[in-house]
DNA sequence: ACTTTTATCAGGAATTGTTCCTATTACATA
DNA sequence: TATGTAATAGGAACAATTCCTGATAAAAGT
């Protein structure tokens, strides 16, 4: 199931560089295979650490370009979280994500009944809605558990 | 309307420094002014261009440091958005916000079939939710007739 | 296969938002 | 009004991200 989305996501892109242009580089081939198999919502720093055991010389600034190329290309999207740093995610489908405040771990979860909700009429009035975002912040079982410890 | 909530603000807090020995410093004051008068969820840049208007010798980091200590003490939160600099919003009431992807204003509004919303059951298996956040992502009135205009 | 073209890369420098450091200032209590 | 100390100003430091530049390597032509 994974295999097959790699695949398919890689034929996407070996289609897109065919049509933009783009090279098809080994890094390239690295970071979305990298993206696509850690379903951690990892950053780019997260991305790079774990490629940079591959391919020992690329560059961080590699990492950012290349998941900027993915992103603005729709092969990954971003995920704005917690005021940090950047985190990705490869998983295109409709679900939402919950973050947990204290380690920062960010889990997909599906909310059909937020799926199925209009928004409000009146927001018409704003403008062009273009996408509707939620998240659950909370702490995860793992630091509950933790916190439990240190105060007994 | 607004001067009662903002004499409201200041007691709050005047009772919060008497409890906590803080110092109810001038800086302090304007700084918690401007974040009640200003809706347009500014960011702390924002606060400071238009403070050092009023204290010409404040420091960015006062800014910083006094909003911080606002949002610590429930007094402002931090609207996370857009994964750009940090904005606060002195509305305490629940409330969500629509983002204009072009300008980055960011307006409230109320959504209450979500505020309704139930969380799903299988969530509690992650741990504990603490909050549940909105945010509509869309391009505003003002940014779709300047498109407009630039392609016609 | 070999060259050439030029997009892409590595590495370091620059930028941006935010926080830290420290000598100085100014609240608040006596 | 003097005094102790929290808070400030200003600049330095930091962290995430982006820019710059000469070197490298895809891929298109030969």
């Amino acid at each position: 199931m994974l295999k097959a989305e790699l695949d398919k996501k890689i034929s996407t892109f070996e289609e897109l560089c065919r049509s933009k242009g783009l090279r098809l580089t080994h890094q390239r081939l690295e970071i979305l295979k990298e993206l696509i198999q850690d379903t951690s919502h990892p950053s780019a720093e997260d991305v790079y650490r774990r490629i940079v055991k591959r391919l020992p010389m690329i560059s961080l600034d590699t990492v950012y370009r290349t998941i900027a190329l993915f992103e603005e290309n729709g092969l990954v999207k971003r995920v704005e979280v917690l005021d940090d740093k950047s985190r990705y995610d490869s998983n295109l489908e409709e679900h939402q994500h919950m973050v947990c405040v204290r380690c920062k771990r960010i889990e997909d979860f599906n909310w059909q009944g937020f799926d199925k909700l209009r928004v409000p009429g009146n927001v018409r009035n704003w403008g062009t809605v273009m996408s509707k975002h939620v998240e659950l912040r909370g702490i995860c079982k793992e630091c509950l558990k933790k916190e439990r410890k240190r105060t007994p």
